[in-house]
RNA sequence: GGAAGGGUAGCCGAGUGGUCAAAGGCAGCAGACUGUAAAUCUGCCGACAUUGAGUCUACGUAAGUUCGAAUCUUACCCCUUCCA
């Protein structure tokens, strides 16, 4: 694999904002545009929708879970699919999660009510499954059989490998918000050696396709961050994906980007594990941000919410709810300005008649939509930033 | 004509003397969702009242029994099934 088959190489810095950054990250897969948003696929599909919508609608690069994919359909049946690829219809660039954040999620109950600010909705009876967790690796019990799976850097990096994705991440532990600063340290320099695991697991195992993106944990303490950039920063993985405890409040979550931002080297291109509301991105992007995924976009569409640019709705909203009996004779499409397959074609009132008689095909055009506005949220803001009109365009949305 | 079983909030359906404005489901109304165990979860859901306290109207209709009735009695109306 020659050398500039994989590259980040930044084309322009904004003006306005001197972090924010227009890049270009090469892969053997395609180049992407950053700042870029990555669809989470992460049972390799985007739920509700064809591969094909996904391109169609300008999507530049998905990325998919390996724990839920080791589990099912396994990592043998993908990799004699001849890996992701293939196996899905994608031909872009592709990132696999580690599997880390499971330790998380699976460990500690619901996402939202730890990580990020609100309360969760998450069924409260659902059991943990994580049944271990120590210097080697974690243990859980599988959520689809109840058979008992292990994971180690070593075996997620095999795992990613067979995937085949583009770009892959280190295996780490993605530390709860309530536990202690000790339990933070410690996890924190867990996943550091974790860090070194994988580097050195794909360096003799890999065939020089794939690159590694360390995780910064830490917590909400700034020490345990620097610790963890420092360790990131110099130890040659290809860039950083900041994960971890962002605290308990969307503020306190911009704080720690921020914070880790400026530790961050530069050169390299930075990810953002799981964010994805519109004014996070803005706040990822002016503090130097290249990539983010979540869920959110998808999730919230097959729940019936269509994002809309805040201009184009001219009634104070960035989103409508579908599923809400004002739509029910409304025939005109999600947004007048939009030119999604969805918007091209079907009208509010049909999609508010699908999500109430339970159709499918709501969520599946909803989340067309979503995609669409999305990848379209993120080409406004590389515009933005090319012609240093960033906070136009951040007023556009409706953003702060 | 005879026999039996029923009629409960928009619908279905539990409830058989007080803890009943009445379980549960559906429909309706709204909200949440941020490295996806999520096409899921939460709240409201007779009327009036800004919420609460509260007031009123309600379990086919009418009249009773009772301190108290969706629940017991009588009559009537309607529905379903079975027998002729």
């Amino acid at each position: 694999m020659s050398n500039d088959t994989f590259s980040f190489e930044i084309i322009e810095s904004s003006k306005q904002y001197s972090n924010a950054r227009l890049g270009l990250l090469r892969t053997p897969h395609g180049v992407i545009e950053t700042p870029a948003f990555i669809f989470c696929a992460t049972k390799a599909n985007i739920k509700g929708v064809t591969i094909d919508h996904v391109k169609n609608e300008g999507t530049q690069i998905i990325l998919s879970n390996t724990y839920h994919l080791m589990l099912q359909p396994t990592g043998k049946v993908i990799r004699e699919a001849g890996g992701l690829h293939a196996f899905t219809g994608w031909d872009g660039p592709m990132l696999t999660d580690s599997g880390g954040f499971q330790i998380f999620s699976l460990g500690h109950g619901s996402v939202s009510s730890e990580i990020k600010s609100s309360r969760g909705s998450c069924s409260p009876d659902k059991k943990l499954s994580l049944l271990k967790i120590d210097d080697d690796g974690a243990v859980f019990r599988s959520y689809i059989d109840g058979s008992v799976i292990k994971m180690t850097p070593e075996i997620s990096m095999q795992m990613q490998i067979d995937l085949g994705a583009d770009m892959i991440v280190s295996f780490d532990e993605c530390t709860p918000y309530h536990v202690s600063k000790e339990y933070t340290a410690l996890s924190m320099r867990k996943s550091k050696e974790w860090g070194l695991r994988s580097l050195r697991y794909l360096n003799e195992r890999g065939d020089g396709s794939q690159r590694l993106l360390a995780v910064i944990q830490g917590g909400v303490y700034e020490d345990l961050r620097l610790e963890s950039v420092d360790f990131a920063n110099e130890n040659g993985f290809f860039g950083f994906a900041v994960g971890g405890s962002l605290g308990q409040t969307t503020f306190e979550m911009r704080e720690i980007v921020s914070m880790v931002m400026e530790m961050l080297d530069r050169r390299k291109n930075v990810h953002l594990l799981g964010i994805g509301g519109i004014d996070d991105i803005f706040h990822g992007i002016r503090n130097g941000v290249d990539t983010f995924d979540c869920v959110s976009p998808t999730r919230i569409a097959r729940h019936g919410t269509a994002l809309v640019k805040y201009d184009d709705l001219k009634n104070g909203k960035r989103n409508i709810n579908l599923n809400n009996g004002i739509f029910r004779g409304d025939h005109s499409p999600i947004s007048p300005n939009c030119p999604c397959y969805t918007c091209q074609k079907f009208t509010r009132a049909y999609i508010h008649h699908l999500l109430k008689a339970k159709e499918c095909l709501g969520g599946t055009l909803i989340t067309i939509h979503n995609i669409h506005t999305m990848n379209r949220l993120m080409t406004e803001i590389r515009g933005g930033i090319k012609n240093d009109d960033l906070n136009r365009v951040c007023k556009e949305w409706g953003s702060e």
